[in-house]
RNA sequence: CGCGGGAUGGAGCAGUCUGGCAGCUCGUCGGGCUCAUAACCCGAAGGUCACAGGUUCAAAUCCUGUUCCCGCAA
């Protein structure tokens, strides 16, 4: 079967990865233009343009899919079917009508939860219990299309966006390469529509989100870390400098110390700190200072001569 | 050449402005104390101060160049 894969960023590479492998015969790769990004603002072409030219595909980038001269390009390979993974650019409707059995999509939540740009993000962050992946046709609205398949993933309180997205990932790769196994079986895939009352929509992160408000609960703050793990980061000011927490849990012990105090050092192997919020203690155990790598708990304590009674903001 | 921070025993840092004995919190090793310990006490090892050149009686520190790491911005 010939399958046009348009992804761009790393949630894409196991989908075509697993694809390579089911030895699908892949005829074009659609990703966005190399960015410059980065220190220095260099061109950098995206993971899924790198894994493509090391297995030779045709990888094609336009700006845009609109103008005509470009979709006839998509045209003419003739496709059977099209992947979308995360591709970030709009495909117009003739497009989305040029492969013979249609157009596919990997989406990371359990739709009709979280259509839109962060549903990993915004599910973390809800404190939902589970997210997962949804397989589903692509159509004009957002990820408004008939669904297909889906894999359930709880979601723990060691779980980060990071975490998260690999597994999804990964598990969003397994549920396409079986999709396509049985659309070539049967020449069709069974869909079923989504049920419009529970839509819910994940708008992008705003940078302004990831500052740490101390009034907010320890749970909150918890959630607020590990979404914004690894991007854009929560950030907090100490002693005058806006430092990024990577990693931190909510104890459910009580105090009554002034929010963002830090009421107890950890010692040992398991050296982390402890800092009161609005409600609970928040127990930060990765971090980082401008112009540093992150580092745990206790290199910061060690290195920063941190002591008992300073505080967060 | 988009802007800025950094590189110092195994880890994280101070010292650089104002040149003058290599320092702090840990870790490691040895010994002690203890029913015991990630606790405490005593002792020891471990450094080309990123690399190259320059200034100086003297450079981690000042000057020039290079490499690598990090943040912002996109």
């Amino acid at each position: 079967m010939k399958i046009i894969f348009a992804g761009t960023p790393e949630f894409a590479v196991p989908a075509l990865v697993a694809l390579i492998q089911a030895e699908q015969e892949i005829v074009m790769v659609l990703t966005q233009p190399d960015r410059p990004a980065g220190r220095g603002m260099k061109l950098h072409a995206s993971p899924v343009k790198q894994l493509a030219l090391q297995h030779n595909l045709n990888v094609f980038q336009p700006e845009s899919l609109k103008p005509l001269e470009i979709q006839a390009q998509i045209a003419a390979v003739n496709a059977d079917v099209m992947i979308v993974a995360a591709y970030g650019l709009i495909i117009p409707t003739v497009v989305l009508n040029m492969p013979k059995f249609g157009c596919y999509n990997i989406h990371a939540s359990l739709l009709p939860r979280w259509r839109g740009a962060a549903p990993i993000h915004r599910a973390l962050l809800a404190g939902d219990k589970e997210t997962g992946v949804t397989i589903m046709e692509v159509v004009p609205a957002l990820d408004a299309g008939a669904m297909v398949s889906k894999g359930v993933v709880p979601i723990t309180d060691a779980d980060t966006t990071q975490t998260l997205h690999d597994e999804l990932a990964k598990i969003g790769a397994d549920l396409m390469v079986q999709a396509m196994q049985k659309l070539v079986q049967n020449r069709a895939l069974p869909s079923e529509p989504q049920d419009e009352s529970l839509v819910t929509y994940a708008h992008k992160l705003e940078k302004s989100e990831a500052a740490i408000d101390w009034q907010k609960s320890a749970v909150e703050i918890s959630r607020q870390v590990r979404a914004f793990n690894p991007f854009p980061v929560a950030t907090v000011q100490f002693r005058g400098e806006t430092c990024r927490i990577w990693f931190a849990t909510a104890l459910s012990e009580k105090t009554h110390a002034k929010v963002g105090e830090i009421i107890a050092l950890g010692h040992g192997l398991q050296a982390s700190i402890h800092a009161a919020c609005g409600q609970g203690v928040l127990e930060i155990l990765e971090l980082q200072i401008p112009g540093g790598k992150r580092q745990t708990a206790q290199q910061f304590v060690q290195g920063q001569h941190v002591k008992v009674g300073e505080t967060f903001k």
